[in-house]
DNA sequence: CCCATAAATTGACATCCATCGATGCATTCG
DNA sequence: CGAATGCATCGATGGATGTCAATTTATGGG
């Protein structure tokens, strides 16, 4: 194990599963709002979206994710990436899988080091969901 | 107060405080990685950066944005967002202070019902602010 | 072989957060 | 005025999360 990489950045955004549509046969006389004009984000959708926005959702992995992309080669290891953060090497291990696991960066283990990696196009991916919700 | 709106979106990216650019005079002898080649995001601005995404990385949050922008005018009252959530108007009115106080939406109250809108750009701002990083 | 180094994992702990029921505060209507 | 409605706030609670010290698991060198 170790290697699975979530790529759910990619995924196209898929219809709206239940797509109650309007439920303009309930008798709701509201008289506060006007209907809804398209379809809204789906339950699923939002529950996937939110855990990809949670891993960056974070202080120190914005600044990891930053600090990646800023090494040439877009290359890290992690004992460069524990001083600067200020946090303890245990923690920026686990925030180092975070962000492996949402498929934002690749963890690339050559001899005593690991070398992580940004996922070219997850952060653009990311950003076009979100002017998509 | 109350009325405060965190307009956070729209701000530039101000410069990273302490620039402390590459620290290349101290005798660091680390043989595994390439220096940076350009300055990673400070540790204030992912402060904020942080902030602004947690206020969207929630399901709930991310589909009254969704339904908010989807309605007529971009408008819609709490009474129509609290059924098809599925969560009580306690936790409803919970979020949307959440998303008012992100500068994501604002809120107009009007007679007994309290409108919510989509701030134009804000979305797009912050998905600029992603890429960014 | 055994030790040194790099990184991941484990366990524990404190804090934050989403959620709800109960309550309070306006506004509207009879 | 008094009842009803829409929404915000409060207090409590269970679960998720960030952090670290200690330990474990590789990998490399003498």
């Amino acid at each position: 194990m170790g290697d699975t990489v979530n790529m759910s950045f990619l995924e196209t955004q898929p219809a709206p599963t239940g797509a109650p549509g309007r439920a303009s046969t309930k008798e709701t006389d509201a008289a506060c709002c006007a209907p809804a004009t398209r379809d809204a984000i789906g339950a699923d959708a939002a529950e996937g979206l939110a855990r990809s926005l949670k891993a960056l959702a974070d202080p120190a992995r914005l600044r990891l994710v930053s600090m990646v992309a800023a090494h040439a080669d877009a290359e890290a290891c992690v004992c460069d990436l524990t001083e600067p953060l200020g946090l303890s090497q245990p923690t920026v291990s686990h925030h180092l899988k975070v962000l492996v696991e949402a498929g934002l960066l690749t963890r690339d283990k050559r001899g005593t080091w690991a070398y992580y990696r940004l996922v070219p196009g997850a952060l653009e991916s990311l950003a076009a969901r979100i002017t998509a919700v």
